[in-house]
DNA sequence: TGATATTAGTCTCTAATGTAACTAACAATC
DNA sequence: GATTGTTAGTTACATTAGAGACTAATATCA
């Protein structure tokens, strides 16, 4: 049976879901290599701890809303990064609610590490990008994201 | 504790395997709501069964190939989509290890159905965007994707 | 022919995710 | 100050994904 294409001109390779999946997956797979043999973390460690080293520290429903995560991930992710003892937390004392999560020196040190590998990273990932591609490409990919 | 982004130019918000994931994910909800609600299949079963219908019926070692996919993944899509009456497979006669995938009538009825939303959605999410940007988009994301 | 290697696809076990129910702390209203 | 509602975060259960062992068919080559 021959390909369907007269249907519609509608292609694959241009869907820009599956673009965005497959690119995504690829783009991610080294890095991840990186924070997983390293510091034995999952993306979503990786993210929490970088949220709260770029932006200070927070509580986890910040992280939540600033990442696009669902609570019981970043739940998750903190009590993992807690365990590796990358992160601390404290309750508020004014609303014993919330729990102000914030690094501690290995947390620190580990994303120095990683802030440094990502840079380099995201440099080779576009080296063979113009200039005026890369800034297209990041802002179509900001406003997808909704940030 | 104040933010540390003294210690390096580097912002997560243009961090490409970030925007590339959080892009991805934004951009399939919606279209995987309609798969999901109206076939009940799951993201790897539309991947296969839209490879069957635009590149025409071939195995599923042929499938992890081109779309990427581990054959595990592939594997339980197949048995899903056959249960669900959309493909059917046949052993090849001069290698038995092979199956031949193909889709049924209803896999077909399908397909058009779901590239049509695909298509629909596609305009949809590029609306902004102007000509030269989803061409450079696009391309972008192919070769990122090493399709 | 018989031993070994390869290949397509499946199965099993474990890890990770999503959903929804849950607990504890606070807020508001009567 | 009891009742009801809301919010931050956790837990439990079911679903999905990943890695590697496994089976059956074929290929290779002594």
């Amino acid at each position: 049976m021959k390909p369907h294409l007269e249907t519609t001109d509608f292609d694959l390779s241009t869907f820009l879901p599956y673009l965005l999946n497959r690119a995504a997956e690829a783009s991610s797979l080294e890095f991840q290599q990186y924070y997983r043999e390293t510091y034995s973390m999952l993306r979503t460690e990786w993210r929490v701890l970088f949220h709260l080293w770029q932006y200070g520290n927070m509580t986890a429903k910040e992280i939540c809303v600033r990442a696009g995560l669902h609570k019981t991930k970043v739940s998750r992710a903190i009590v993992a990064l807690e365990q590796k003892r990358f992160i601390k937390r404290d309750k508020m004392a004014h609303d014993r609610r919330n729990e102000l999560l914030s690094l501690t020196a290995s947390g620190r040190k580990a994303s120095i590490d990683l802030t440094q590998a990502a840079a380099r990273f995201d440099t080779s990932l576009v080296a063979d990008f113009t200039p005026e591609e890369q800034v297209v490409l990041r802002s179509c990919l900001q406003k997808l994201s909704g940030i």
